[in-house]
DNA sequence: CTTTGCTTGTACCGATCGGTACAAACAACT
DNA sequence: AGTTGTTTGTACCGATCGGTACAAGCAAAG
């Protein structure tokens, strides 16, 4: 028997591979392996709901294993690898897209604005606050940390532009040097 | 009298804020003010044939304004900075988003694998290439090239995700400032 | 074994998809 | 004005879209 939360991460990866729009009821059966019948049982509100229980998901996924111990580890620093080995992994090392840039980039974006901005806005600010605990003064902090999120976006998208993963684990490296 | 290459950059916008697949034929008739038997009279291949017309010519446009100036400028410098000056003036200060940044993201990538990949492929090894005229060693300039393009792409997409086109402009500067 | 209440596949809805066909409208040239 | 060849809107095609309705299937409770 399956739950609604079993079926999350399938949707996700639907939502991640096709846009919002481009994920058709019938690629989200395929991706589920689940009916009409089902999905609308989970989620009476339809794709508009499907994808918010997505958002949210992500969303809590990124605050325990990213922003909250970069708010909250004794050691800044260690937070802050902490970071980057949760997100090479969370993007399986580059095979993987970001589902809220991808999102970010599209028409999507008007439907879903105040997710999308929240999550890369808690993400910088996340960070911003570990340069700041780790020594750096406020304004190079911020601008280091969208430095940061920003270059793992564009590596993303530059990765899966050559369909080379390794690229992304790369510009990683660099980036978290770039921190130390 | 309107010529086929005059709606290219309509339509070009139209797969901007769509993506491929979102630009369906009403929207592009939308964009373009054309009906579809316009469309089909200036492009037989329907949608596939529209959307490798737009990447023509954004590689077209990269390749004069971006491309050559960085491999052939007497100064490599000046390359660079005019690649900045061109960059911020086509992405509109960052109220534009990357059509091919886009197309990489999304499904659209393995229909135009070939256009995307060589997009990044050349505007990566003709900076790099500048980079190394400056002065760089082979390795450092490949991965300061690297970082300069993913870090506008992640840019764009932290701007796109915000609604502050500035923020982009921001992210430019100090990329600029890391090259000098 | 029967009943009850959720789960699920299937049929169907109007709307829209990409694409084709073609006749009316039009400009250009004699 | 008359002829020719292209440009353009519109009607139409089968397929698929997101969403609804509902009956068959099913497990748990009695």
């Amino acid at each position: 028997m399956v739950e609604r939360g079993d079926v999350i991460p399938l949707l996700a990866e639907v939502f991640r591979t096709y846009g919002y729009e481009g994920a058709s009821l019938s690629r989200i059966s395929e991706g589920t392996k689940l009916g009409k019948g089902s999905m609308y049982n989970f989620f009476p509100g339809g794709k508009d709901e499907m994808a918010d229980a997505v958002l949210a998901e992500i969303d809590g996924w990124f605050r325990d294993q990213v922003f909250q111990p970069l708010r909250s580890a004794d050691d800044a620093a260690e937070g802050i690898a902490r970071m980057f080995v949760a997100v090479g992994r969370y993007f399986e090392s580059g095979r993987k897209v970001c589902l809220v840039g991808v999102f970010a980039l599209g028409h999507e974006r008007d439907r879903f604005t105040l997710k999308v901005q929240g999550y890369f806005a808690e993400w910088v600010a996340a960070l911003a606050d570990a340069l700041e605990r780790a020594g750096r003064d406020v304004d190079t902090a911020l601008a280091l940390a969208e430095d940061t999120v920003g270059g793992i976006q564009g590596a993303l998208v530059l990765a899966r532009a050559a369909g080379e993963p390794e690229l992304f684990m790369r510009a990683l490296e660099r980036l978290q040097r770039r921190l130390a």
